[in-house]
DNA sequence: CCTGGCACTCAGTGGTGGCGAGTGCCAAAG
DNA sequence: CTTTGGCACTCGCCACCACTGAGTGCCAGG
């Protein structure tokens, strides 16, 4: 087991070379934190986290750096989530207040976490699945064509085109919207398909047909549209990586592109609480030197979609932890009011 | 004027620079096309292009490379449009048929840019301006509260919450519901304000104001969401720019992430026939190095939209803008089809 | 007007040496 | 057993330098 001064090295390392980006050394690391030791000792300290893989040297005869192990070591037990402070808080409010409809709501989220983190932002739209119906509409365009609309709680709206296996009449569609409402509405997506599992038989021979169609395509929607959407931001902040960059940037970028991978990398993180991946732990390769910072958030008490930021391993964790969180929480309240 | 050799001298200077990325010279020149003159007659037809100020030195003792004013006039005058090769627009066409709604058809299409030129790829979502009315719809979620779902001929779907001044009853609202479909159904969006102006009188005292209400949202639906929508894609191409690139790629990245810019982008391209800005044509400062190929689709003979690519001003001009116009063509066919 | 020749310029390359931050080890002190 | 100062050593970085070669401008002759 590590000494308690061993760890406080360990934070002093992260804590310095996030500031700097440089490899620290034993010398500038008494000169900067009252360890109340001398450089030889820190050294021996280094030389034990070396040896337990917490720390690491780029080069003989430089100073160390964290190994993923280390940044690890500290998110787990060195660091806690930094709060934001006030005027910050009140940013975040004033930002997000205003937002007209759900696309500007994932819009703003996005600009803002991308601002405060001064990283790449992600954030996924609520999910279809774990949201409820407000509102099912069918729409006649043409004898034998209708339109679905579906409107979700969290104001997402999905619409799909139906060619029916025969026409259908104003008032059998009429009948069919006020059943389905009246069955569905307030419903979570998940417990549709039982609830309108025997709609079709109540409707004449007739429409039957047709019917059935509109249940199944409402269906499909559901699982279809489960493939979720998202919304990324604050690319530009990559540059800040490192020096050496074409080749750190390029994976990242193309890991970014794909909207499976990010869906991927939102979806291992926890239901509840903080996540946070570092560097290999991020099953992408593209993602090797990044870590992940993702946290749920939902109108309720329950999660219904995920955001975080995407930056260097190097990163300063109690901070975006903190914006992350703050974020997470005001979209929330935001959803559930409207 | 410019002799004719001066100008195929020109041409063989942008052609090896695009393939190079590296400045030329006067011998590598002669090599490569056959010119039937000597290094040292280039070298004058060199000395007089820079004179003109279509060519520059990067420094003393180093190769030539095209100024913006050179590429202006290469792609003006000396180079044609390079048609696709068949099993490239067999591939174009794979890659966009099936897809399943409009957000799809985007996405493809950014993506497919994206591959095909190797480069940032930006495309428009079809405006609400220029497109037609398919459907109005107006769904009752509360006594006092009204749902307006407006579907365009392009398959665009936009949504508003109204809260009504008085409750309106089930009977009322259905005929405002036909009666706004039958008048505004099938017509250009500029011209429902005139269209739906009176609608209000024909309508019972009491229900007078909400009938205002839901009118003035739809027209205000109309105006506020010509604020355009757009998605680009293919940004890890920027990671071919340059070696020099922090400088180079930072700010394009940052004008990327600004909708406002892009729109304003694509707004300036003429609405018929490709545009290409570049270098310092480009108003924003961040696009300065880059060029812009864009050019409208739509799904008749009219534009509705537009699309294009953003790449470094060292690009292959026929080529890519051979891929934005046969990408264009068949967007605008599949939403004809659909 | 074209061409070959010639002197000149200058970015890029590779080698060299000094500097300094940082290390590991050790022996002495606490 | 831990801490500390001392010391020799490593090695990346930088400045300096000379060399090379691609490319140029100019000029005199075809």
């Amino acid at each position: 087991m590590l000494s308690e001064r061993r760890l406080e090295v360990l934070r002093a390392i992260v804590q310095d070379y996030v500031g700097t980006e440089e490899p620290v050394g034993s010398k500038a690391l008494t000169e900067r934190h009252r360890l109340g030791v001398s450089p030889a000792t820190v050294r021996n300290d280094m030389a034990a986290l070396e040896e337990e893989g917490f720390i690491a040297q780029p080069h003989t005869s430089a100073g160390r750096i964290p190994t993923d192990k280390g940044y690890r070591l500290f998110v787990d037990r060195l660091a806690g989530v930094k709060p934001l402070s006030t005027p910050e808080r009140r940013a975040i409010q004033n930002f997000l207040d205003g937002a007209v409809d759900l696309d500007d709501v994932v819009g703003r989220t996005v600009r803002l976490l991308a601002q405060l983190t001064r990283q790449v932002a992600v954030v996924q739209y609520p999910s279809l699945t774990r949201s409820t119906v407000r509102h099912v509409e069918l729409l006649s365009l043409a004898p034998a064509r209708v339109m679905l609309v579906l409107i979700t709680d969290t104001g997402r709206v999905e619409q799909r085109m139906i060619d029916c296996p025969a026409p259908i009449g104003e008032t059998s569609l009429a009948d069919l919207r006020a059943r389905l409402n009246s069955r569905v509405v307030g419903r979570r997506f998940t417990d549709v398909p039982q609830l309108v599992s025997d709609l079709a038989d109540s409707f004449e021979q007739e429409d039957r047909g047709t019917v059935s169609t509109v249940l199944a395509t409402l269906l499909e929607t559901l699982v279809e549209e489960t493939e979720e959407r998202l919304m990324i931001g604050g690319t530009a902040n990559l540059t800040r990586f490192g020096h050496d960059f074409p080749l750190t940037i390029r994976p990242v970028l193309e890991a970014l592109e794909e909207q499976v991978v990010l869906l991927k990398l939102l979806g291992e993180a926890k239901d509840s609480g903080m996540t946070v991946r570092i560097g290999h732990e991020n099953a992408h390769e593209g993602l090797n030197s990044t870590s992940v910072v993702a946290v749920g958030y939902g109108s309720g008490d329950e999660a219904v979609a995920k955001l975080g930021v995407v930056g260097p391993t190097r990163m300063d964790y109690p901070g975006t932890m903190g914006a992350v969180r703050a974020v997470a929480r005001y979209v929330g309240q935001i959803l559930a009011e409207s």
